[in-house]
DNA sequence: TTTTAAGATTTACAGTTGTAAACTATGAAC
DNA sequence: GTTCATAGTTTACAACTGTAAATCTTAAAA
């Protein structure tokens, strides 16, 4: 059972849309998304609705076009994403999985220096070898 | 429309399994799943089965139990769901991204050091600023 | 050889997701 | 004040998932 609401994918892209603007009308995320997928508006407006439905999205109802406002931060959104995902890897692969996507994403100078940095000060407490623990009971 | 077979999330977890046994019949998956997991035999069962038709299990069959491989490697499927979530994100955001993963993830010495070192040689060509490219159109 | 328990396969069913058409309401133009 | 076009809401429907019971098979015990 989902205790709590989830993101679909597609609904993501239309995030991303509305995080990047700020905010939005549903007018503008369809333009973009036109370019970009092969989606028609209605599909389009039907992940509008579902992340309202969601408390992803709140519209300004004001008067129509609605304006459409994020009620979570990107940050935040992708922190859970990604942690969600690595806490279902196996502990001993996930040091292998990050280099390899460092590897093939472009980084900036600054998060490069920054990881850097985090890197050696875990470095200081770091264990010879992380122990798999897939076969493991979970506490819950 | 799907074109590739995907792992769900449930079925997920029976993998993780038997890449860390490298093989197991039912009741091994069955025994450690009960362990970690509400789901009952029956559940586990419909995984194994679900995998299977989407090809990432083999059974040998000759004689029951049946004994299960998989026909993915764990490395590969771990790449494949990493890069699949970091396909979606904002270009400017991966880094920051990555650096919260680092901070809360156990990471052997072996692995600090090789990331260091992949983002010692990213720094000699890495951009001073990565561009947010949530807007523009795609090339599908 | 019959019985039976373990294991494999089928069937089930509701909720989520991708995908979109049909329908309704409203601001703006006439 | 009507009439539209635009925007928002409902309805639709198949595939995928989580969850599991019911049923069929077969190796092993009796």
């Amino acid at each position: 059972m989902k205790e709590v609401e989830t993101m679909s994918r597609a609904e993501w892209q239309v995030m991303r849309i509305i995080w990047t603007l700020g905010q939005a009308t549903s007018k503008q995320v369809i333009e973009i998304l036109e370019q970009k997928t092969d989606w028609k508006a209605a599909t389009i407006k039907t992940l509008i609705i579902r992340l309202q439905k969601k408390h992803f999205l709140k519209a300004v109802e004001e008067k129509r076009p609605y304006i459409y406002q994020p009620t979570i931060e990107e940050d935040v959104a992708i922190k859970e994403n990604v942690t969600d995902l690595f806490d279902n890897l196996c502990c001993m692969r996930k040091g292998n999985a990050i280099n390899e996507i460092i590897e093939s994403s472009a980084i900036s100078q600054a998060d490069i220096s920054k990881m850097i940095a985090t890197l050696n000060q875990k470095a200081k407490t770091a264990p010879e070898e992380v122990e798999c623990d897939c076969l493991e009971a979970d506490l819950k």
